[in-house]
DNA sequence: GGGCGAGGGAGTGTATACGAGAATGGTGGC
DNA sequence: GCCACCATTCTCGTATACACTCCCTCGCCC
């Protein structure tokens, strides 16, 4: 292979990059994963890349269609909307366990992560918050001392960060499509049209914005 | 191949397959999975194998260990205890959804799932339980119309039809090593010790009832 | 000119082959 | 007699190679 860095397991850390780029917005919702790119990509064959595909169908990240490809899921507004409720369902429970298993280095990696999760909402980089969130979910699942439950929040966190991820990228696609009408609407001289579109860009950015800080940190 | 009746798609019924095994107990909890064997098994070759064997990692049922080989994982009784808990909470919200977007053609599929849950119970075969339980969970997952909800709620049912034929199989398994022991007190003569086991004896399969009859059809 | 069918290219699905690591059994030493 | 060390073997991990399917394009016929 190309770099050859790989110790011995490498379908596990193909996961991990795949699932971090689509967090990340390198691959779009509705983007085609070719193996042979992925494979290219990480410096391996293509069966550790089918492997971590699959990996990724049952997480419900990619979906796959047979003879086709892969391609990235894409979530909708409702479905975006579950997570956030299921996780608002399931973390409480997950809280309960983590209060009586929890051990004093978890607290204190608790406490550190949310002082970094505050100051990145001061500081505005709020790129760096879904990741932090994340990791405050992943260390309470740790703590809960189930490893079931710790799977589950593990996924319903990463696939949070996913959406809070894509939101701020689509918002940001969203906003300058919306401000391209806008300055065509202004441009055309047609001022109810530019009124309502500017009403409906606030309101959306407005509830883009709720979503975003109902929970910054975790 | 051997039988090569397989029409397309190979990987995904090999994950249907040994799921199924492993609910149905053919593969104990805690048994080695070698990729040859299931290959074997099913008459294809070890790659659809290694790619459902990740799946199945991915939903909690087996557990690989690099260059050992996976193993089908052991549940605890307060993971059970999670399991149950987590469908007791995620059962609502995703009911609430189906309420709103069910189809009379899946209500009248989850009345006929109710209607053979309970001859069932009644007749006593209590085996097609786990199998009916997933099912009538699966189209209420259906019915909600959310992808995610679908996804985990099928991923939950089908692991808690594995607890309760685990807990089957298992009590029976220990209900004999149980017989065992109070047998051997009693030929020792040891009345306190045969006491004791009888107690624990009754006891366990309380718990084991009570956990079986809480909720036998859905 | 438009619709339809065949052919080529691209990419997935699967099998086979080979290398790496770990469990196991035998052997030698203490 | 027991323990440690080493070789064997079994299995996993990965790469390579080939077959099958889908899609797109080009050519033909209506």
């Amino acid at each position: 292979m190309a770099g050859d860095k790989g110790p011995r397991r490498a379908p596990q850390e193909a996961v991990r990059a795949v699932r971090e780029d689509i967090i990340r917005g390198v691959f779009a919702p509705g983007a085609r994963l070719t193996e042979d790119a992925l494979a290219a990509r990480y410096g391996v064959s293509r069966v550790p890349v089918r492997e971590a595909l699959r990996v990724l169908e049952a997480e419900g990240f990619v979906e796959a269609k047979p003879y086709v490809g892969v391609f990235v899921r894409e979530l909708s507004e409702a479905e975006a909307e579950d997570l956030l409720e299921l996780r608002s369902v399931i973390e409480p429970m997950c809280a309960a366990r983590a209060a009586r298993n929890r051990t004093p280095e978890q607290l204190g990696r608790l406490k550190e992560l949310v002082n970094l999760g505050w100051d990145a909402v001061r500081d505005g980089r709020l790129e760096e918050v879904p990741r932090l969130n994340s990791r405050f979910h992943e260390v309470i699942a740790e703590a809960s001392g189930s490893e079931v439950l710790g799977q589950l929040i593990r996924q319903l966190s990463q696939k949070i960060a996913w959406v809070y991820a894509v939101g701020l990228t689509l918002r940001a696609e969203d906003s300058w499509r919306e401000h391209e009408e806008i300055l065509a609407a202004l441009a055309a001289g047609d001022a109810d049209r530019a009124s309502g579109l500017v009403g409906q860009h606030i309101l959306r950015a407005t509830t883009a914005y709720r979503r975003r800080v109902r929970d910054p940190i975790g």
